[in-house]
RNA sequence: GCGGAGGUUGCCGAGUGGAAAAGGCGCUAGAUUUAGGGUCUAGUUCCGUAGGGAUCCGUGGGUUCAAAUCCCACCCUCCGCACCA
């Protein structure tokens, strides 16, 4: 159990090139983890989605798979570049990141000045902390992104998508800088991270030669709408868009200036001029008049607001106010007069909200006025209502009978089809870039995309996904979710490492999009690596003959090539951390969908958790971080393993805590003395184990390891790391000390730990090659799993076992409440006739028929004289046996167990375990009884009595 | 806002309709050919002079012979929401 053991293993798999596996006779596993990125040392959040794919590697090899496990490295993208930026401005923080959390000493880090030196760095380390935790990978077909044959892979890609028509051109809006004039990423924001991009419908009213736009989330509601809404206070500005002239707030100006608007400011205009005029509403014609409000934030959308009284609180609350003098703002009679003769609009039916549903809501929440604060609360809970269980009625025409949340989208396209509105972006919160300054939105022209939107190929992918193993299975709505809610993704960026778009070479290609079908690339990569393929050789002709079968191999090594592919193809599994599942396993999907015929379709996709440290979210670069090479320096590579695999299920978090991970350690060196003591204790012998010379407890615990293989199996099968490992490791253990306690057979222990080290191979391999050594010339890793053998099973020993183990438990109990030292022990069996009631119940339960009635002809029919001490246990029997585990009522219709016979047979561990000569009797023909304990004797659970 | 996950004992966590609390940690006691933070054993909600009883799974209701588990409402926590890998 140290370093030099895990380091001796290793090099013995690459000697023998265990892992390196060409295609063969047997049934192949091609598995597949997402290759790392390259922008730091890999960390603990790493090790476990490399751990656990080993883990299946490992297991399937072992199940006499032909396994694929490949491993490569990520490096495209803008990280990697600005990372080299960073290092070679000495920026303090990054510094300080990387030498103390990734432990990049200080002259080497100083020297990672550029991004190839980083890459170079980065993956010679990052391959080595992958073979020193132990992963079983064929390194025969390792690469990085940037090779330039990668790069011909990643063209000929593109190519197929654009002439399958899922590349389009169009602009999208982005957050920007204006002081840096690029986007901001995430990490380049000081305040606002929450903030999101909103697009606001903004509907064009009419005014005089001049246009009112009005920024809107309901753009449904156009039709409902009495009036506009000005702040009269605020001067707005007039600006020039192509040949219309609109009235927006300033800063709606400058929002409009980065939107593709172009606009020209040409004059200003006070909120209370614009009172009283009048304006279109572009679907009917209607006039409108502008009204003012106190709420209207000259900040949010365009300044101007549509008032829409039925369905919107503010604005139901300023007519009235209007209308009720409480807040005038000066207005004229004549003003006056129109906006009394004002009536709200409805045109959503809410079921439960008969009346305006706005004045309902007023009403209901005592809402004052437009200045009152629970108006907001009024209009958050009318939006969310009205949305989700909202129909439009009449008053909206062709889109009467629309549910509101279906309509929207409707609607907003129609407008602006026909010219009445416009897409607004804006923040949902100010945005402060690194530099100070507050961001926009910008409208990036002339970008290329990836329809993701488009249906047939969403629905291609849908369908698909129906015949997918996915794991676990509530994942599978969260993908379904998140396809249906994809749309086009840009997949070109200016800046970073990648691959130029064939047809627009100043483009690169994103590196999400880069990094979809690659799994295809590890089949060819082996022959690149070997030389056996050049890059020149790689054009659009080779990738489609080895991919996809199209035209006639150049070279007879193609032949091979498409061969391997056609052999490992398709990846039988993705197993990936969850942060993927919204981004790069649906690209995935997609991808494979899009280029691919349906036989190379990947089978399954497993998601896992992430790991916390010390319950602290790592990152990358900010920390807290922990490094795969600083846990292995420290506990090696089963120990880790073994811990992250128990510590967590599927896709939830794990935590890696240093005091837990430490008795992880602890357990591992007990089991690896343990394996010692049994190995020395015993002698060699390939005879089959002779099942006649066992007693009861050797045929338990053999028994028991048959449970524990089935459990192990089934578990990997639903990637449940953690159960699997408590079964593989923990249940046997414990069961082993039980077996020790009863009285061991040191042979017997020799087999049991012949299944155990195999089961425990696949999750903490070194180990157990260095005890399955001891046991066999044959490495572990290439090892049967062990089978399952149904000529141990035996379910009567748990029972024979759970009895002496309840009575002993019992004794015990009696002796703490009673508290004298005994000196005498007698244990009652029940007599056979009780015992033949309860399993005349059992099989009625089993046969779903127990009742009173049923139990007592059974009863008879065993020729018992009835009595009232038979059918007072008949009551009881059905209370008790309704009460068991349906597991239990299926092994106990199955089998019987005698209780004498089995006590007695234990009489001598009990006398051990308690400390007192204890005797057994069946209580049918006990005569000494002194307490009258022997009629309590029942079905599994013996009287005791105690001197 | 939308979507998703979750709330179980001192802690981490099993358990998703039939005896709540597997396993681990911590704690307590004991053993030890114990330097130790090693190893092993037992106990660890409350009450109990016979193996019993009471309480109990975020809160409040409901369904059921039976609910941590199913239904309804509410409270709280975490994650994602895109051009970022």
């Amino acid at each position: 159990m140290n370093s030099e053991l895990e380091e001796k293993w290793q090099e013995i798999w690459n000697k023998n090139r265990i892992f390196e596996p060409d295609p063969d006779d047997r049934d192949k596993f091609f598995i597949t983890v997402p290759y790392p990125y390259l922008n730091g040392n890999l960390h603990i959040g790493h090790a476990r989605t490399f751990v656990i794919g080993d883990l299946v590697a490992r297991y399937k090899r072992m199940k006499g798979y032909n396994v694929l496990f490949p491993m490569a490295f990520h490096v495209t993208g803008t990280p990697i570049v600005a990372l080299a930026e960073l290092i070679s401005k000495k920026d303090e923080r990054t510094i300080k990141v990387y030498n103390t959390l990734h432990k990049i000493p200080l002259d080497i880090l100083l020297s990672l000045n550029t991004p190839e030196k980083i890459v170079d760095y980065f993956k010679v380390e990052s391959e080595l902390a992958l073979r020193k935790i132990g992963c079983s990978i064929d390194w025969r077909r390792k690469f990085t992104t940037t090779d330039p044959p990668y790069k011909r892979f990643i063209t000929w890609q593109f190519k197929k998508l654009k002439d399958k028509g899922y590349v389009s051109k169009g602009s999208h809006p982005v957050r920007w800088c204006p002081n840096c004039d690029n986007p901001v990423e995430d990490h380049d924001i000081l305040n606002g991270d929450d903030a999101n991009i909103i697009n606001y419908t903004m509907i064009k009213f009419s005014f005089d030669r001049c246009i009112i736009p009005c920024a809107t989330l309901r753009p449904e509601t156009v039709f409902g709408v009495t009036n506009l809404w000005v702040n009269p206070d605020y001067t707005y500005t007039i600006a020039a868009i192509d040949n219309e002239r609109w009235i927006v707030s300033s800063f709606a100006y400058k929002k409009l200036s980065y939107l593709d608007k172009n606009p020209l400011r040409v004059g200003t205009i006070k909120g209370s001029q614009l009172i009283g005029k009048f304006v279109k509403n572009p679907i009917n014609d209607k006039d409108l008049i502008i009204l003012p409000a106190s709420f209207v934030n000259p900040d949010d959308g365009t300044g101007i607001v549509m008032s829409v009284p039925a369905h919107a609180p503010y604005d139901y609350l300023a007519l009235r106010d209007l209308q009720e003098g409480i807040y005038d703002f000066g207005i004229n009679k004549e003003i006056l007069d129109l906006v009394k003769e004002i009536k709200p609009i409805k045109l959503i039916n809410v079921p439960g909200l008969n009346d305006i549903p706005a004045m309902d809501i007023v009403k209901n929440l005592g809402v004052k006025n437009q200045k009152d604060k629970k108006a907001e609360n009024a209009t958050k809970i009318l939006y969310k209502k009205e949305f989700h269980e909202g129909v439009l009625n009449e008053v909206t025409g062709s889109y009467a009978g629309l549910l509101c949340k279906k309509a929207r989208d409707v609607i907003t396209e129609d407008l602006i089809k026909k010219g009445y509105a416009d897409l607004l972006y804006d923040l949902s919160e100010p945005v402060i870039c690194r530099c100070g300054t507050e961001c926009v939105v910008k409208l990036v022209k002339d970008q290329w995309f990836l329809t993701y939107s488009n249906k047939e190929w969403k629905d291609l992918v849908l369908d698909y996904l129906r015949s997918m193993t996915i794991i676990p299975e509530e994942y599978r709505k969260e993908f379904e979710n998140k396809i249906d809610w994809l749309k086009d993704k840009a997949c070109a960026r200016k800046k970073g490492l990648g691959t130029r778009l064939p047809w627009d070479k100043e483009w690169l290609i994103e590196s999400l999009a880069d990094s979809t079908i690659y799994m295809a690339y590890y089949t060819i990569a082996k022959f690149l690596n070997d030389g056996r393929l050049t890059e020149e050789e790689m054009d659009d002709e080779f990738f489609d003959y080895v991919f996809l079968g199209i035209g006639h191999p150049k070279k007879e090594i193609y032949k091979a090539i498409r061969e391997e592919f056609n052999y490992w193809y398709p990846v039988d599994l993705r197993s990936s951390g969850k942060d993927l599942v919204p981004n790069h396993l649906l690209f995935f999907l997609y991808h494979h969908v899009a280029i691919f015929p349906k036989k190379y379709w990947p089978k399954a996709i497993a998601i896992n958790g992430f790991v916390s440290l010390e319950g602290e979210r790592m990152s990358k670069s900010k920390g807290p971080l922990l490094t795969i090479k600083e846990i292995l320096d420290e506990f090696g590579a089963d120990v880790t393993r073994f811990y992250i695999l128990s510590n967590s299920e599927q896709t939830q978090d794990a935590d890696w805590r240093y005091s837990n991970v430490k008795d992880a350690k602890k357990a591992l060196n007990r089991f690896y003395r343990l394996a010692k003591e049994i190995i020395s204790n015993s002698r060699v012998s390939n005879n089959e184990i002779n099942m006649d010379k066992m007693t009861r407890q050797d045929r338990w615990i053999l028994h028991r390891c048959q449970i524990a293989i089935m459990d192990v199996e089934s578990a990997i099968k639903d990637m449940k790391v953690r159960k699997a490992l408590q079964s593989a490791f923990y249940s046997i253990l414990n069961d082993v000390k039980w077996y020790k306690k009863r009285g061991e057979d040191s042979q017997v222990l020799r087999e049991v730990l012949k299944i155990w080290v195999r089961l425990l191979a696949p999750f903490i391999p070194h180990i157990s090659e260095e005890i399955w050594s001891w046991l066999s010339n044959v490495s572990v890793s290439v090892s049967d799993f062990p089978k399952f053998n149904e000529r141990f099973v035996d379910f009567s020993l748990d029972l024979e076992e759970d009895l002496v183990r309840r009575t002993i438990d019992d004794i015990k109990e009696i002796l703490a409440v009673i508290k004298i030292v005994p000196t005498r022990i007698i244990i009652y069996t029940a007599p056979e006739w009780k015992n033949k009631i309860y399993y005349s119940a059992i099989k009625l339960r089993q046969d779903d028929k127990l009742n009173m009635g049923l139990l007592m002809e059974e009863i008879k029919k065993d020729q018992q004289p009835l009595s009232k001490k038979v059918s007072n246990l008949a009551k009881n029997a059905i209370r008790d046996v309704e009460l068991m585990d349906p597991n239990l009522i299926k092994i106990l219709s199955n089998v019987t167990i005698d209780e004498f016979d089995t006590i007695k047979n234990a009489i001598n561990f009990m006398e051990r375990e308690i400390g007192c000569r204890i005797e057994v009797r069946d209580a049918k023909d006990a005569e000494y009884d002194p307490m009258n304990k022997k009629d309590a004797a029942k079905f599994l659970k013996p009287a005791i009595y105690i001197e």
